[in-house]
DNA sequence: ATACTAATCGAAACCGTTTTCGCTTGATTA
DNA sequence: TAATCAAGCGAAAACGGTTTCGATTAGTAT
C-alpha cells in the first residue's frame, strides 16, 4: 500500500507537505502542490481511511436507521426507494453508507453507541419508533440527524406532505361524483393523523357527509389486514362506492378480497392507493395514487445532512417540504351525482 | 471519550494488558482480567474503531455490491430481502454492513479501490454484470468475496437451484393437465439458461412438445416487456394454456394484459411466476410460483463470507445450493388431458 | 545595509490501539 | 543451592495520516 510516506521521498519533501497538498492548503507553492498531486495519481496513492479519522475525527460515512421488527424495512417499497436515492446521492457526494445496528462487536449497544463507535459524521432516520428512548437520544446527541417524516424540536426533518396528500386524493374522488367515500387508514402515527386531517378537509368543504364506520383501521403494508377492512366495508348494508387504502401495497389484499366477493374495480367500487409505487402503474387497472416523492426526500435529506456535518455553525434545522402529486389511474369510476 | 490509558489508570496497569485483557489474550491473570473488564463496563469503554483498524487492519465491516443501472436495486424484492437478511446476520456477528460505490471522496474510482479504501474485510456480490472487468478485479483480488446466483472459479458462491426450480414447477403445470405451456423468460445469463435448462427437461421427461415460439424473451423485473411478450403469445392462433413468466413482479404486466383482453386466470389462462416474493402470496388468485428461498441465501452468504474472512487458512470455497419449493398458489387450473 | 514581512516547508507531536519482546518474580527441578 | 522455567506484566514501537509551530528563505521597505 503507498502512503504519504512512498509521496514525499519521491518528490523529496516532508509528509506534512505531502498532506497539506493533497488537502488543498494554501500553505505549499503551486509548484510543489502540483508535483505531488502527480506523484499520488501515479502511485495510484489513496489514504488510509483509518489514520485520517483516527486523526480527524471524521469518518465521511453516514448511518441510516431503519427499523425493522416486522423485517419488512427494505422490502418496502416507498422506503427502498427513499434509502436508494439517500444512497446514491450520498455517493455523489463522496460519503459512505452504513446501516446503524444494535450490535457492536457482537455485544448489544445502542443506537447511539453505535454511531459514536463508527464515528458516524451524521444519522439518516426513517421509518423507526420515534417515540423510543433510543432514538430520542441519538437525535439530542451531538451527532445531526435527519428524520423522514417527523419532526423532532430543532432538528431538521424532510416531510411530505400528508395533508395536502389526502386532501387532493378525495378532492378528486368528489370530483369523479362519489359521495360515499371510505378510508382505510394505518396505525394511528402523526403521518395518519395528518392523512384523517386532510381526508376530514376534503369531505367538509365539500360538504360531503359520510359514516363513522367508513373510516377504519387497519396497518400499513399488511394486505392481510386490510383485507379483512375492506370485507367489512363492503358487508355493510349501505357500502362506499369508494375505497382509500392505506398504501398500494396493502391495497393488494384488499384488491383480492373484492376479486373473491365478485367486485370489479373499479366497475363495483372504485378504489385509491397511496404512495405512488412503481407497482400501482402495472396493475390493472392502474391504481389511483398519491405518488409521494420519494426519490427527492431522499436526495433532499442526504444533502440537507451533509450541509449539516460540513458546516454545523452556519446550517440551521429546517423542516423540508416534498410535494408529491397525483397519480390518476383508472380506479375510481366517474359516477353520476 | 473514554481510551484504553483510563481504564489502565483506573486499575494501576499498562494499556497493553488493558489491551490483552479485553481481546482474551493468555497473557494477563484471570483477576487482573476481570478487573479490567468491570473498569471497562463501568466506563462504558468503547474502543475507537479506527485506532483498532490502523493498527489491525480490519475494519469488521463488510462490502455489499449491488449494481444499479436501472436504479430499481433495492427495491427488487427478492434482492431486498437477500441484503435484508445479510444485515441482519452480519449485525448479529459483530460486523457493519456498507454500500459499496464507485466514488471516493466524491472522486471516481474502481469497486476494488473503494473497497481497498475502506478496508472492508469481505464484499457480497449480487445482481451485477458478472462479466465486467471491475467485477472481476475486485473477485480477483485479496478481499474475499462471495456471489449470488453466479460462480467465479475457485470462489465461494451462493446458488438457487434455478434448473431445479423450472423443473419442479413444469412438472407441477404438466401433472395438472397442461401441454400447451409457454416461458416467458429474462435476458439471457447463466441463471436465464439454467431455467431453461430445467425447463426443458422436464418437457423431455414428459414426452411434452411444445413449438420454439411458446419461449420468448422478456427481461426481468419489467412488466412492460412481459406485458409485450404476453400479448404475442396470447395472439397465436394457438395460444398456451400456462404461460411461466420472468418473475412474480413482471407476472403483473402479464395480467394486466390479460385483464385487458378479458381473460381471467386461471380460468381462461394459468399463470406461473418466480421468486416467491410476499407479494404474490396476497394477489388474487395467489400466484403458483417457485419461492427462492432469499432470507436464506443472505445468511448463508454472509456466514460464509465470514468464515473466510475470519479463517483464511481453513476455509475453502465453496458452491453453496439453497434449494427452494414451490408454491402452489391457485393460478393453474386443472385442465383434462 | 538593515529590518521587516510573507511564502514555503519540515520536525515532531499526536490520534488510540495492538503487539513484540524483554524484564521480574516465584515456583520447580536437578 | 543453583539452575531452569513459566506466568504476568509493561515499555515502546508501530500503524498512516494531520496539524501546529518554528525555521528558512526571498522579497520589500526604510
Amino acid at each position: 500500500m503507498v502512503t504519504v510516506r512512498d509521496i514525499a521521498d519521491r518528490c523529496g519533501v516532508s509528509t506534512a507537505t505531502v498532506s497539506k497538498a493533497l488537502n488543498g492548503y494554501g500553505d505549499v507553492s503551486p509548484a510543489t502542490a502540483e508535483k505531488i498531486r502527480i506523484a499520488a495519481e501515479e502511485l495510484h496513492y489513496m489514504p488510509n481511511v483509518a489514520a485520517r479519522q483516527l486523526k480527524t475525527n471524521f469518518s465521511h460515512s453516514l448511518g441510516v436507521l431503519f427499523e425493522d421488527e416486522t423485517n419488512v424495512g427494505l422490502t418496502h417499497e416507498f422506503f427502498s426507494e427513499i434509502l436508494n436515492a439517500a444512497k446514491n446521492e450520498a455517493e455523489r457526494q463522496g460519503y459512505d453508507i452504513l446501516f446503524l445496528s444494535r450490535n457492536i462487536g457482537g455485544k448489544r449497544a445502542t443506537y447511539l453507541e453505535h454511531a459514536r463507535y463508527r464515528r458516524l459524521d451524521g444519522v439518516l432516520i426513517a421509518n423507526v419508533d420515534y417515540d423510543s428512548e433510543m432514538v430520542k437520544d441519538l437525535v439530542a446527541s451531538e451527532i445531526p440527524t435527519i428524520t423522514i417524516d417527523y419532526t423532532f424540536n430543532d432538528h431538521s426533518s424532510i416531510l411530505s406532505d400528508n395533508i395536502e396528500g389526502l386532501y387532493e386524493l378525495t378532492k378528486y374522488i368528489i370530483s369523479q361524483g362519489h359521495r360515499k367515500i371510505a378510508f382505510i387508514h394505518g396505525e394511528i402515527t402523526s403521518v395518519t393523523k395528518k392523512r384523517l386531517i386532510g381526508f376530514y378537509r376534503a369531505l367538509t368543504e365539500s360538504k360531503v357527509r359520510i359514516p363513522d364506520r367508513y373510516v377504519v383501521e387497519a396497518r400499513y403494508h399488511d394486505p392481510q389486514a386490510t383485507r379483512e377492512a375492506t370485507r367489512k366495508l363492503m358487508n355493510y348494508s349501505d357500502p362506499p362506492t369508494c375505497i382509500i387504502f392505506p398504501d398500494d401495497y396493502s391495497y393488494l389484499g384488499g384488491k383480492a378480497e373484492l376479486s373473491e366477493m365478485g367486485l370489479s374495480v373499479p366497475g363495483d367500487v372504485s378504489t385509491c392507493g397511496y404512495d405512488g409505487t412503481q407497482m400501482c402503474r402495472v396493475l390493472y387497472p392502474p391504481l389511483a395514487t398519491y405518488e409521494q416523492n420519494a426519490t427527492e426526500m431522499g436526495e433532499r435529506a442526504v444533502k440537507k445532512l451533509i450541509e449539516s456535518v460540513e458546516n454545523p455553525k452556519t446550517c440551521r434545522p429546517e423542516e423540508i417540504q416534498i410535494k408529491g402529486s397525483i397519480l390518476m389511474g383508472h380506479s375510481v369510476s366517474r359516477i353520476r351525482s
